[in-house]
DNA sequence: CACCAGGCAAGTA
DNA sequence: TACTTGCATGGT
């Protein structure tokens, strides 16, 4: 294949060509993707799905049965997701947060009519960038970029970014790089997490067979 | 057995 | 400001 006009727009074509479409996010509504977002912080999806199923066998997957939940409820049916106590928090905060800032609507959260859905979603204690911006992304269509371990490590660890780059500097980057369209920001995330998980695990520095190789030469 | 997984906040110096 | 620690289940 021909050479991008930049590096991140050629690493992202490298990526959808070699895994292809991803389909994310793995969830079938917005209040899914809310839910899956928070239940995954420092988890894999493995043990996020079995949460999400247990909810969804109890009917409770939607914000009208969910927003009734006590957090001990909540930490009842996502024990499989770990930090249970923590995260049930951290979704009633972020419930209380639609109640009170959205009065109630889900639909108008969705939206971001008041168009501060960022801050909003920040000002929940347990809800940081990562969080903030995949809700924003995956649940409600706002083209902003998600950045996570994944994509720090995959990047530095190809040389393409500074180790110690931070989170903003880095979505700065990209947001920068490429052109504004939630679809591409959706499909690169999500490579961005497969290719990770298949080439770029934590205890394994070198592997030559990622996609990537030699991407930054 | 040790280590890791799609973070975040709170505590310490 | 710059580290460190707690949170917890389940897979490799």
């Amino acid at each position: 294949m021909m050479t991008q006009n930049n590096i991140y727009l050629e690493v992202y074509h490298k990526l959808l060509t070699h895994f292809g479409h991803q389909e994310w996010w793995p969830g079938e509504s917005p209040f899914e993707v809310i839910v899956g977002a928070v239940l995954t912080q420092n988890t894999s999806w493995c043990n996020v799905s079995k949460a999400i199923c247990n909810l969804k066998e109890a009917g409770l997957l939607n914000y009208d049965s969910f927003k009734m939940l006590s957090v001990d409820e909540i930490a009842s049916y996502i024990r499989p997701s770990g930090y249970y106590n923590l995260k049930a928090k951290r979704l009633r905060n972020l419930l209380d947060m639609i109640e009170q800032l959205y009065f109630g609507d889900l639909d108008l959260f969705l939206s971001d009519s008041l168009g501060s859905g960022r801050n909003n979603l920040l000002s929940v204690k347990g809800v940081g960038p990562e969080t903030a911006d995949s809700i924003l992304l995956y649940a409600c269509q706002q083209p902003t970029f998600v950045i996570d371990t994944y994509t720090h490590r995959v990047f530095s660890r190809h040389q393409l970014v500074d180790e110690e780059t931070d989170y903003d500097s880095m979505q700065d980057l990209f947001l920068s790089k490429l052109p504004e369209d939630v679809e591409l920001f959706n499909e690169y995330h999500a490579l961005i997490v497969r290719v990770a998980a298949k080439y770029c695990k934590k205890s394994k520095p070198l592997c030559s067979e990622c996609p990537l190789q030699g991407v930054n030469d």
